[in-house]
DNA sequence: GTTCTTTTTCATGATTCCTTAACCGAAAAA
DNA sequence: TTTTTCGGTTAAGGAATCATGAAAAAGAAC
């Protein structure tokens, strides 16, 4: 369980602790500083996955912190002020500040913009890679490559090569096959399958006189390997 | 000019015509609708780059109408609200608005907000410039250049070619481009598609006919290098 | 309102892909 | 040996998809 990192740059040890019990609590590992210097230098020798900072620090103005920390540091940044001043609050946004949270503040409010702020950082980056011998499939971006070259599939190859795939090593019958790409009424129509098999085969095997990936399994179907 | 398009979605004519001005005078265009169901479907229609939705409408509860929202809209949604109520922020967040502003607000600030919602997505990942061959686009200033020339882009044109950008090397299907543009009505109108994709190679390719940008993958949609 | 730009719609030809049928060869059966 | 069966290959329509120019409609700028 890879917990997400939160560092608090604030100099009052009882908001530190208010955070801390709270966030740990609801699955954050908590770092901690006290004053501008050592926070920047923390967040620089291990960066945290957010920084909560307090814009008033009695070592730095905060608008300098956060101007420092965004010639770098690309994750949110939410800040914590006991300003309520727009100008403040619009000079620190555009600085690149994610929000901006004036004290006193409510902790599940809080807890539900550092939500808000974290995901939408995850890209779903489901990098759906399959890859047997020299063939790679990237599922999300719909490509295929043989030896690090994208071939080019039709629409049917490349539903075709995905249900080998996904089914490595399985013995596939012909009306499984066909009842999978064209429908339950294709079920005997096997000469489809014969056709597009040969074409995948031309494309993605070394020699398709003698096929490595796409195995002919005589009067059943196929299997891939 | 290629603006930016904001969609107001409130009961409330002063909020509107406040918002109106403001937003016009900082170079965004304004599209208001004073209830729930005019506002999701002036949304499908027509995706706008934000939506600033009042919780507190007649027709319809706000929290059901982000959730509707959601569904399939992936740009920032920012909540006006004149409950300053914990649990509402917490569930507002949660179901995914970017940020939850209470009535009565300050113009200023709300513009700051709008300005990070929006300049998150490019500064996440940390290029408002990119460039691809001799394409480069600065997502910023919203300028795109070939061979250090500007070219001219439409609207259309414009968005078609950004979400090729943050797609590089990945299949898109139609229908994905089509309801990230156009909006969920209209996935089957591949003809428009047909054209955009037409004027833009025209502009971004070197030899239009053998395009090396925008590649065109039958049957399922285009895939962008 | 008028003009210019952009989007939508339509028509046409080009291209790609799917379907179908014919043919081939190997292996099994007669 | 001959016949039959099965899988593989190939190629010719035909259907679906794609590209493109141009007209019509809508929208923006003046």
């Amino acid at each position: 369980m890879n917990k997400e990192e939160i560092l608090i740059i604030d100099d009052e040890p009882q908001i530190r602790k208010l955070l801390e019990i709270n966030l740990e609590s609801n699955g954050y590992k908590v770092i901690q500083s006290e004053n501008a210097e050592s926070g920047i230098k923390t967040a620089a020798n291990h960066p945290p996955n957010l920084i909560i900072l307090d814009i008033g620090l009695p070592d730095k103005s905060g608008q300098d912190v956060l101007k420092e920390l965004r010639t770098w540091y690309n994750q949110p940044i939410i800040i914590l002020s006991v300003l309520n001043n727009e100008d403040e609050i619009v000079n620190a946004l555009d600085a690149g500040a994610n929000d901006y949270i004036t004290k006193p503040f409510r902790v599940n409010e809080l807890l539900a913009r550092i939500r808000s702020c974290m995901n939408r950082n995850k890209i779903e980056d489901n990098q759906t890679l399959l890859h047997y011998n020299n063939i790679q499939i990237d599922l999300l971006a719909r490509i295929v490559k043989k030896d690090d070259q994208i071939i080019k599939l039709t629409s049917t190859e490349y539903k075709l090569l995905i249900i080998f795939a996904k089914n490595e090593g399985r013995v596939l019958t012909h009306q499984y096959i066909l009842k999978e790409i064209w429908g339950i009424h294709y079920q005997n129509d096997t000469q489809y399958l014969r056709v597009f098999v040969g074409t995948l085969r031309k494309k993605i095997e070394e020699n398709p006189n003698k096929p490595l990936h796409i195995i002919t399994e005589s009067g059943v179907g196929y299997r891939f390997n």
